[in-house]
DNA sequence: ATTACTAAAAGACGAGTAA
DNA sequence: TTTACTCGTCTTTTAGTAA
């Protein structure tokens, strides 16, 4: 991974047009950008290069300097980065992680007539009997807070057999091509870092999932 | 400024949500996540902290995080500058910089016959015999690399009273409501970080301008 | 498991300097 | 003016430890 000083030290060069041809930069210009010393900045330069981020033409009244495509790559994964941080991905949210054994609970809850009845009537699909469950990779933790703010569809709790069953929402979404719903249980203390989805398709067959491995929910905003 | 480091943990934590509500970090799950020791996870915590980038509530299992405003702030500043690198602002590009004194030499070529009779038939407008000459800013020299691949609009160069005249290229612009395009001579090694402009009006009188004054300008894409 | 201290080790910084 | 070295200083880091 790249240095956070090297980092800044880059992003400092593309400002001043790093990404689209030659700039001229000496350490001490670049040293009262980023106030540090010139020998610093003159340390910077030399790192940036060695890791390959930029390439260097020293000439007798400075340097010129253009980013490499590594470059490039490291401030282009920054830049999705605050992205990501800022703005939802244009028409949809993208959530990573990896499959993960569930409990066996979400096969129960989705057979009981009274939830059943809802996902049918409120999803508009009828849930395959069981659940897949997804760890959300760290990224993708921080991008679900997000969703709390969208249209969750709310599934109502209700009383049968002398037993109260809780409330839940879902979120519509895809995995692939299959239509499913991010289910999250209304009350209790729910893990923010795993998701449960239910789908028409028994997608652990569909889509050949074993455990550990990784899937993408794409969430329409 | 905050530094590198600092930056870089306040990413990862508005990687995780923090930005939208709480997060749970340990030091330990932060030094992970950026390469460190959780002792200097701790501390970039602390120091986050005691700048007024975050708030945090201490518990047992670890800590719970919110970024501040001024630390959204910090961040969105550090969006604001990879969109930079990266995009062109919807629409327009902005070159800022001050106003210098040129020497002069605007003001006889606008006003040689040549010139003047293509500006007009090109720009569409009649120019005021004489340039404004804006040193650019650090950031704007950057910008203005990637304005070489817009459409500039050729002036000729021509023979007249047994002289050559070089030719030139236009960028048509805007400093506030007034039209005008930037003049930068075809062959000369010019410098990179100032502009001429030309416009029908007299900016400097028009806008109140003298040395100094900062201006912006701005180019349609 | 945490946080966060102290103290030793490592590493970065900038002044001075040469080219 | 530059770059980039050396060197002494100071900061930062991490191990160890306590709470």
């Amino acid at each position: 991974m790249v240095m956070a000083e090297d980092l800044q030290c880059l992003k400092s060069i593309a400002l001043l047009g790093g990404l689209s041809g030659q700039v001229r930069v000496s350490s001490q210009s670049l040293g009262k950008e980023l106030d540090i010393s010139p020998q610093t900045a003159s340390r910077r330069l030399i790192s940036l290069e060695a890791q390959g981020l930029i390439t260097r033409a020293l000439r007798a009244d400075g340097q010129y300097i253009v980013i490499t495509g590594a470059g490039g790559d490291t401030l282009s994964k920054e830049y999705a980065d605050y992205r990501s941080i800022f703005e939802e991905t244009a028409g949809h949210t993208i959530l990573k992680g990896i499959v993960i054994d569930g409990l066996g609970e979400g096969r129960y809850y989705v057979s009981i007539p009274g939830y059943h009845r809802q996902f049918v009537g409120r999803l508009g699909f009828e849930p395959f009997p069981g659940t897949l469950n997804i760890r959300l990779s760290p990224a993708s933790i921080g991008i679900r807070k997000k969703l709390e703010g969208h249209r969750w569809i709310p599934i109502e709790g209700f009383t049968a057999d002398e037993r109260t069953f809780g409330g839940a929402k879902c979120l519509p979404c895809k995995i692939g091509e299959f239509p499913c719903a991010i289910v999250v249980p209304g009350r209790s203390h729910y893990p923010e870092d795993i998701i449960e989805i239910i789908s028409p398709a028994e997608l652990r067959k569909e889509l050949n999932l074993r455990e550990t491995d990784s899937v993408t929910v794409e969430v329409a905003i």
